[in-house]
DNA sequence: CCTGCGATATTCT
DNA sequence: GAATATCGCAGGC
């Protein structure tokens, strides 16, 4: 069952807890792909300076100040794309990173997509990614999903692309807080989430 | 196992 | 010019 407005409209460090255990949904060009999510981290507005939200809206950073439950895709390090769903209330500007996914369905889809994509300017050499690595990061997870760039703002409540469902909520005991990967400003918050 | 670095484009200083 | 919410490969242990 589709996941739905109210769960979106509270603090992004409440909803990137929850949501763990859900399932991320995507189908782009009639390839249908799933997977739970398993790590998140949640970037506040203003009050954080790690935050692409930190200075106020952008044209990059604008569908972050949508309502809760729009996705937010941005372009990083010139090459990949990394998916967040919005939260709270519009003018906010608050969001949580999907980080990594346990693939569940279409994984020869996300395999394929992951081997296809040239990253380097030389060919990716011709391996097999195992099941484990299809999407165990932002980057990844984006190709093995097949987002990009058109599903920047798309509304996850109604939307025919991509959405959230209501999968398995995790116990406390099952799920760890640590601080948030990959930045250099406001590091001291433990606002990542991860499956055990 | 680990550490370091290049690729690449947009944003910020 | 520098930095960036990344990734994969090379090289050393």
């Amino acid at each position: 069952m589709r996941i739905s407005s109210s769960f979106f409209r509270r603090d992004a460090r409440t909803v990137a807890r929850d949501l763990l255990g859900r399932t991320l949904v995507t189908v782009v060009d009639g390839v249908r792909t799933a997977g739970t999510i398993i790590e998140t981290e949640a970037y506040l507005g203003s009050d954080d300076a790690a935050s692409h939200a930190h200075r106020g809206p952008t044209p990059r950073n604008g569908p972050m100040f949508l309502e809760g439950g729009h996705a937010y895709v941005y372009f990083i390090y010139g090459m990949y794309h990394c998916f967040n769903v919005v939260t709270g209330s519009a003018g906010e500007g608050e969001a949580v990173l999907i980080r990594a996914i346990e693939p569940i369905e279409g994984l020869e889809h996300m395999r394929q997509r992951r081997t296809e994509r040239a990253v380097r300017t030389r060919p990716v050499a011709a391996r097999t990614v195992a099941d484990g690595a299809l999407a165990n990061g932002p980057g990844k997870l984006a190709i093995a999903l097949g987002i990009g760039p058109e599903l920047n703002g798309e509304d996850l409540r109604s939307g025919r692309r991509v959405w959230l469902e209501a999968g398995v909520p995790l116990n406390d005991a099952e799920v760890e807080a640590t601080q948030r990967i990959g930045i250099t400003k406001s590091v001291e918050h433990p606002w990542r989430w991860v499956r055990r």
